[in-house]
DNA sequence: CCAAAAAATGTGATCGGTCACAATTCACTG
DNA sequence: CAGTGAATTGTGACCGATCACATTTTTTGG
């Protein structure tokens, strides 16, 4: 144990007798206030980074009324699985990605919460974050994001919060993609290649996206003047499983699809294991276009075309924003960011 | 802009004058002191029920010498790829899921640090972020936990390290899996089916790792007095591409093998995608095993048996060593992990 | 039963920044 | 060139915990 005694790293007063200035002229070189010559400015920053000084976060916190943490709050179960292993979802390594690169650049920093999301102590889990941390500001991901409890604790908690992937208009900063116009897109370049037959999995109806993703489809079927099979309407609840159901009926179907759209990679991947075992060959027999791309869809057999959900931008954009602070989220703000249809080898022209 | 005060969060002085005691009697309290008699004890944590009272972190770390911070270094090259998205390792979500939950149960917080491999600073970052964070432990992740000079500089610093996934005999507390062990397990499982034709896929030279995996394959072969082709040891570097050209020479060989064992998940699924291509059936006529099990290969077609490298577990081990401070981490200590091997559905009896 | 040691509790200083405000220097006016 | 206001720099208090140490209470034992 021991752990000897820590290196001493240098604080601003050291700097402040380095450069032969007052300690309170360089707490303003750090913050870039703008109330400072240059020569002395110079003078200050050479002291810096002879020491290597950096300011200590948590004494910044102590004295002012920033913290320089953005919390960013995930789902616990999404990070479980049966095994009680990761499932696989990369919204924390995107959000780290886009989120936490955003911070560094600021000098903030990221902590992240998992927070049950059945937990009915969930609340009481936010509010001991607020009070151990006290972060500058709050970044719900899915589903938490759909939590109105959690969002108007931190409006009473005056703690400024964005939303991943999920909207609503009375407060917050909503970072979303648009999920309508998405899948309409990709049901659109179904319909290009070809396909009339085009069927649709549903997301879990906990989520607003899914609405939207149904609709986008359906519009883009109504103005292609396609018309939409009962079969091909099928629900899911974004699970493997759910998926290998749907994909069951869509291929017991007296009309049997020559598309699919799947509302998330997971089931996606679980038409694919159907039709390999109903024999039917994708891309010739059957198109497969999923949402989200996640990572492991490169490796599925053959590579799934996807819409790819911009987490690591809506990250970093949610970051910046609460950063930034220039929107008030006690109001409602949204951000829409463009996605993106990854095309692989699941899509195809139509067969015939 | 605006956000409002804050609602202020109740101070250790707020309880202690709710519990009618001084506030050092709470500080002992809530820092588990054994000399606070049981009456007063429960008085002030009704105090604290009451009010919410949960301690801020900062004040904590200004006060004491403690930072309640375990800091985990990872790989900025890992996470990305190129399309600037997360590349699919897990590692994050799983050190999130094992070494958050053990640090939440103490009172720490994990905080996260993206380092690029290559970058000559990568020295820099880490003493900024020691500076800024006064972390009361480090984790060190492949490919970091391989740079000594880090280790260095956390021994000069005087901060507690861990290194995950290899090890070091003079330094740090090094949390692993038994990875010689694993591969002739794996190996082994694969003589157990009948195959004697057993190839392997080596991973990246920079790797620990790598070399004993391959020791424990040929040390498998030789227990079993099966001789190795030499057209069965094929170089990788883990990546997909490199899986590809492995497959593509040991099913070109003039001794095809009827079993491959890939250093990782990405080089395994290559071999099922060139599978496929050279109409090679599996598991009938090959059967594969990989190594790491990262989430993405249930959904491999078929799901890949694999090795499970117990990231959470290791996480989880590194970050109570590390707040336990039972073992000195200038010193080297190693902690061996069981590994688990995953029967999915690549693996079958060998051919005839 | 009282002294001495041990246990329990309280007091004030302190960590390293920022804040509010005071003091100084500078740049314009008329 | 004095007088005024703005820009620049400095001073000391303060955030909310812990630490070292002082004080009070309890226990122990001769």
């Amino acid at each position: 144990m021991a752990s000897e005694s820590r290196t001493k790293s240098p604080t601003i007063r050291d700097v402040a007798a380095a450069a032969g200035v007052s300690h309170q002229t360089v707490s303003r070189v750090i913050n870039k206030s703008p109330n400072v010559k240059v020569a002395l400015r110079e003078k200050v920053q050479t002291a810096i980074d002879e020491l290597g000084y950096v300011p200590n976060i948590a004494a910044r916190r102590m004295g002012g009324n920033r913290s320089y943490l953005i919390l960013a709050i995930n789902d616990r179960a999404r990070t479980l699985d049966n095994w009680g292993v990761g499932r696989g979802n990369d919204w924390v390594d995107q959000m780290l990605f886009g989120g936490m690169m955003e911070c560094e650049k600021n000098g903030f920093r990221m902590i992240f919460d998992l927070i049950d999301t059945e937990n009915p102590a969930a609340g009481k889990q936010l509010a001991a974050a607020l009070s151990s941390l006290r972060p500058d500001g709050v970044i719900l991901t899915p589903p938490h994001s759909e939590n109105q409890d959690l969002a108007d604790l931190l409006i009473a908690n005056g703690t400024p919060f964005a939303r991943i992937g999920s909207s609503n208009k009375d407060d917050g900063i909503n970072v979303v993609m648009d999920d309508m116009a998405a899948a309409q897109a990709a049901t659109q370049s179904l319909l290009d290649l070809g396909h009339r037959k085009v069927a649709f999995i549903a997301g879990s109806s906990d989520y607003l996206a899914s609405s939207a993703r149904l609709n986008g489809y359906r519009q883009a079927m109504a103005e292609a003047k396609s018309p939409i099979h009962p079969d091909w309407e099928q629900p899911g609840d974004f699970s493997f499983a759910s998926g290998t159901l749907a994909a069951e009926k869509l291929f017991a179907s007296t009309s049997r699809p020559t598309a699919i759209l799947a509302s998330n990679d997971e089931m996606a991947f679980a038409v694919l294991h159907q039709a390999d075992k109903f024999g039917v060959r994708v891309p010739e027999d059957l198109s497969v276009i999923s949402f989200d791309d996640t990572p492991g869809v490169r490796f599925s057999v053959p590579p799934l075309t996807a819409i790819r959900q911009p987490i690591a931008a809506m990250a970093r954009r949610a970051a910046s924003e609460l950063i930034e602070q220039k929107i008030d989220s006690q109001q409602g703000a949204e951000i829409i960011l463009p996605f993106e249809l990854i095309i692989r080898r699941t899509t195809g022209p139509a067969p015939e």
